[in-house]
DNA sequence: TAGGCCATCTGGTCCT
DNA sequence: AGGACCAGATGGCCTA
């Protein structure tokens, strides 16, 4: 209660042209450093050709000088925060575009979260497929894994080149078009909606692959389901619609 | 006009 | 001591 008060009071008994100068300096020369700009105080010059400066005046001098200089700092840090933000808007699914509304800095960092734990759960997805896929081969989508580049280091592993044996059997060749892992990669970059949120930027359509797993139309399928009915591409799914369920097939 | 978002200032705390 | 970080306060801008 005191400290707030005293807060308080002392802001208010802060030289007035400070905060106008810092206006000024964040409407006029967006990232300058203040204490540049600052420097033609109307307060020091006023004093400049008065009688000699008093060791109070000098005093006073030196903290403005340090306030203003601790305030520079402060908003350098704030812009390379803001641009730290910007770069993460610019890699975030739907926030860029003429028609799309800049992402708020809480929506960012949410819908940033809800992405990467989108993405975790489609690796884990994509490991049981590419399982399910070679004969239920336990250790083989770890195996995968631990050969193609890891998700720090730029996403999806690649399974262009020739699998490794499984198992003790004979390497299996496969190409881009026809495994797993590469079809997973081409989803993860056309949908990459995290369900569950932002339900006004939930436009993923198609058949959900598991509880974590969005798709779009007219993007090949390899589900289990779809490949079961012979189907390769997902039909639109309504929106809103939230049952993880096949609507190719209905089931 | 109210509410949301943002930039900035400021004082406090922690770390090197 | 100085810098980084943080949170509260404040005022401006924008939109529904």
């Amino acid at each position: 209660m005191d400290s707030d008060a005293g807060s308080l009071s002392s802001r208010a008994s802060s030289p007035e042209f400070e905060d106008g100068a810092a206006r000024f300096f964040a409407s006029e020369a967006f990232g300058s450093f203040c204490v540049e700009q600052s420097e033609p105080s109307s307060s020091s010059s006023s004093r400049a050709g008065g009688k000699a400066r008093t060791e109070k005046d000098r005093s006073e001098d030196g903290l403005q000088e340090l306030r203003l200089k601790v305030n520079s700092r402060e908003r350098k840090r704030m812009h390379d925060l803001n641009e730290a933000m910007d770069g993460l808007r610019q890699v975030m699914p739907y926030s860029q575009g003429p028609s799309v509304r800049k992402l708020s800095k809480i929506a960012t960092l949410m819908l940033a979260r809800n992405y990467i734990m989108m993405l975790t759960s489609s690796l884990e997805e994509m490991k049981r497929l590419v399982s399910d896929a070679y004969g239920g081969c336990q250790n083989f989508a770890s195996r995968c894994t631990q050969r193609g580049p890891t998700v720090s280091q730029g996403g999806i592993p690649s399974l262009t080149q020739p699998l490794p044996s499984v198992m003790g059997a004979a390497p299996v060749p496969l190409s881009s078009t026809n495994c797993p892992t590469s079809l997973l990669s081409g989803y993860l970059n056309l949908t990459s909606i995290p369900r569950g949120f932002f339900k006004d930027l939930q436009q993923s359509s198609g058949v959900y692959l598991g509880s974590s797993y969005g798709h779009l139309s007219g993007v090949p399928c390899f589900c289990s389901l779809c490949q079961h009915q012979g189907q390769q591409f997902h039909q639109p799914l309504p929106r809103s619609t939230t049952n993880p369920v096949c609507l190719t097939t209905g089931k």
